[in-house]
DNA sequence: CATGGCGGTTCCCTTTTTGATACTGGGTAA
DNA sequence: TTACCCAGTATCAAAAAGGGAACCGCCATG
């Protein structure tokens, strides 16, 4: 018998969000949008230096997730331009902070990581 | 030669703090001793439902980035307490931008994907 | 004619991540 | 005596994530 976390509240919940939104690919797709408005898939592609698989995957389930919209014109070559939703917009307010307190603070988890480490060694 | 990514002012540095804090177990005992104040291992395990492996890893990590703190008794049986930081403590503001919207908007993400699936399936 | 670009999908292979299990050691409760 | 608890570590197996290349149709360019 499995020790099912007594986390039902709210752990399971941002649990299940963040196994759907919260790898790294699907942060940084939502963080470019928002930086650019529209964009295209080897646009993003170029952006962000990442596989068109991973891209392909990721822009599918975020247009799943009703975060991103998905609009083909049916030209030749193809054109196909992916911008947020309104949630996805409210989406990337939120990831918008922990971004910038990354920004802010990545300097001082460096710090401290040095200051781990040179402790470690002389141990 | 590979396509470098054209993201080099802020993409990168998200990258990098994503890859180091921005994994679940790491944003879900930020969440619970944010929400606690102090808790020893076993109460961490129980409460989260993670491996005492991943628990393990996470916390070292978590302290290696200044951001908890490890404290150990002496006793028998032994006693160990965690708690957040000051730095930990401002990342779990940012972190509760995040897992508050994702209480808020869980349920939108359901209907948005049961919607997308029933038109695949229609399709 | 051959090549390249767009926006993907599919297959294969490697790397990374994760979970499960067993072990430590000493005190304490059954 | 036997079993359990805490706070881990070490090891192995399974699963997941991810990269690379090949392929599609079709048009423009060299």
């Amino acid at each position: 018998m499995k020790d099912i976390g007594h986390c039902t509240t709210s752990c399971d919940r941002i649990k299940d969000v963040l196994a759907r939104i919260g790898d790294k690919w699907s942060l940084l797709v939502i963080i470019a949008l928002k930086g650019t408005g529209v964009m295209r898939f080897n646009e993003l592609k170029r952006h962000l230096g990442v596989s068109q698989r991973m891209l392909s995957i990721t822009l599918r389930e975020l247009e799943r997730d009703g975060l991103v919209t998905r609009t083909a014109y049916p030209t030749v070559p193809p054109t196909v331009e992916y911008q947020l939703t309104t949630l996805g917009e409210s989406f990337g307010m939120a990831v918008r902070t922990l971004s910038q307190w990354a920004i802010d603070n990545l300097d001082e988890i460096d710090t401290a990581r040095a200051d781990y480490d040179a402790a470690q060694q002389n141990a």
